[in-house]
DNA sequence: ACCGGTTTGTGCACGCGTTCACAAGGCGTA
DNA sequence: TACGCCTTGTGAACGCGTGCACAAACCGGT
């Protein structure tokens, strides 16, 4: 009861959880079998102080004055995470970036099968993707009948989107990872999680456009990040 | 001098900006002048209040009674985005994800540029995608030259892409969009965004199994996200 | 058994971002 | 011109996340 951390992991920490992981095999593909936390900071681009709170979290894992055994923590995040069990994924629209998903080995790594490929395009359909048959999207209910399917991936455009998610939701999917580049309106218990590549460009674009100021204001010389005396 | 916002929009502000963005782009298309933040929160999927602050770091461009005009706030956006001019890009990496984002056409809608594909499979160098011929990224000097590019997409595999990076910052890229699982260390004043499919995967994948935990501790009925009174 | 070196776990303070609530301000109508 | 309605702009409070700093704890050697 007074579990001292009652089971409410931040956001921020559940987000950092499989970086220190990717960061952990890396150092155990390397031989490694205790890792610090400052080595896992360092790995994963972060403060020392905000990795050891982050895993205080899971539990109190690491051993003082020695650090953290690799394999264990790899273990306990893995089971926080959820990634114990096999998890099936459709994905939806088999263009560009749906081809460049089915192809991504991340996934399969990661314990994340690939249920399906679907698309409503009869140029598509039937055609040979990453070793699956791309199937037609009215095939959904059948696919998550079959497989236990609680994730689904939207790469359609974004005038298809809401309809997928729609069409996703009623099968009961209860997550989803939109790329499309748009809103979706969901109901509430299904969690969606959005990927713009486009907002990721404009982002840098305003601050290579400070940089360019920055410049010309002081055309000489490197300039820092604090904000120019006068 | 005492400019009220003194040149110092929030981060979470500029990463909503090109959100509004694209709102105000759907908004103008369905033919409406005016928009209130109201509406704007709603497109956007925010808290109004939100938007009208975010909104004031740009300056008073709204009228009160009536709302904001929908060209002009697009404009005042874009410019503070840096969206005003043409931004030039070089993709390093023609796999599958170069492909999907040679291919994306959201790139050049907002204003960048595809200045040059490159790779170091010489079976990709030399062909042909989306209209651009791939080319060795021993060229990259050369493209960056001829025209300035200060945009770096790396779309290769983890481990080349910290190379990659070196690379494109010693020609002089100053933002690099990271899409490969790994962190890059570059100097000071380069910024670096990071897109990682896999990690999004496994938030959901957190989520997804809180969900189901709830489920088999309280088989009937549905449950809402607040904890569970013992 | 003790001691020095090392690393974890965490209380605390700080800063940023979010949200509320409301005064200030503009428009249309009579 | 005066009045009511509507929306912006923002001061202030709140909450979350971050980072510091240090006590607690563990190992290995003597």
């Amino acid at each position: 009861m007074t579990d001292r951390h009652k089971r409410g992991i931040p956001d921020a920490t559940v987000a950092r959880l499989p970086i220190y992981l990717r960061v952990l095999a890396s150092i155990a593909e390397a031989g490694g079998t205790t890792v610090s936390s400052d080595a896992l900071a360092n790995g994963a681009g972060v403060n020392s102080a905000k990795v050891r709170k982050d895993l205080s979290y899971l539990g109190s894992y690491g051993i003082r004055g020695v650090g953290y055994d690799a394999a264990h923590l790899v273990h306990e995040i893995s089971r926080e995470l959820g990634l114990t069990q096999e998890w099936s994924v459709v994905i939806v629209g088999v263009g560009n970036l749906g081809h460049a998903l089915a192809n991504y080995g991340g996934f399969a790594q990661r314990g994340f099968s690939i249920a399906a490929l679907l698309d409503v395009d009869p140029r598509q359909v039937g055609q040979l993707v990453s070793g699956q048959t791309v199937r037609h999207l009215d095939e959904l209910g059948e696919v998550v009948a079959r497989s236990t399917v609680s994730i689904g991936v939207i790469a359609t455009p974004a005038h298809a989107a809401q309809d997928v998610a729609d069409r996703l939701v009623a099968v009961g999917v209860t997550s989803i990872l939109n790329f499309a580049p748009c809103l979706l309106s969901v109901p509430a218990g299904v969690d969606v999680r959005k990927v713009d590549l486009s907002i990721e460009l404009q982002i840098l674009s305003f601050h290579e456009q400070r940089k360019l100021m920055k410049a010309r204001a002081n055309p000489a010389g490197v300039q820092r990040l604090a904000t120019v005396p006068s």
